[in-house]
DNA sequence: TGGTAATATGTCATTTATGACATATACTCA
DNA sequence: TGAGTATATGTCATAAATGACATATTACCA
């Protein structure tokens, strides 16, 4: 099955624990699609709390407001690096980014 | 100063807390290097555990010796996303993960 | 209702990461 | 010592991620 199709498919609100079952994937696969997740969701809580437009933080990590919005909404064109270096830019820490993917 | 330089010198040996402020990075950017160097060694130290050569985790991750070899060195053009996947190759669990970048 | 700000989606040229390869260096052990 | 194995380093064509842009959709409120 093609990774680009379940990886939209996965972001469409299906829960994580039946997305794997379902579309089988590898534990590995699903680990890693889960911490992009994770990851996602917490770029979306913290840059709201800090009061930020997409575009505000876009700007702050030199970055468009288009590529937030896929940030944050999982898409699978947008890398991890990218993910931790937006959130240790809105002030998030080592710590919580590891209690984040976990 | 030049990014990749800094990485060159950040993996040779220096303890990471001198690093940032010795090469005066901001500290997202030291987070960031910290984070990719304990996935560096986390890599190595289960490879070994593992009794794997670096072809052989190379193979079981369809890339090269040569990439693992950057890999488990820091080098500055390996991207967090493959640590990942290698490191969830090797049987480590997202929770391990999550400590080892914390 | 309409107007405006925010967010989402699609596309694309450029930048960056990648696997592959060659080759250098290090390590083991006879 | 040297041969064999493992690891390190450098380069490059290709693939993947990126920022930018246009435009669609949604949310909010006067």
């Amino acid at each position: 099955m093609d990774k680009r199709k379940k990886d939209k498919l996965a972001k469409k609100g299906w829960k994580t624990g039946s997305v794997a079952e379902f579309l089988d994937l590898s534990d590995e696969e699903s680990a890693y699609i889960e911490m992009k997740l994770a990851l996602s969701e917490k770029l979306k809580e913290r840059r709201r709390r800090n009061k930020l437009t997409q575009a505000e933080l876009a700007k702050a990590i030199e970055s468009s407001q288009s590529r937030v919005a896929k940030m944050e909404a999982g898409d699978p064109t947008v890398s991890i690096d990218l993910l931790v270096k937006s959130l240790l830019a809105l002030g998030v820490s080592k710590k919580e980014l590891g209690r984040t993917i976990s």
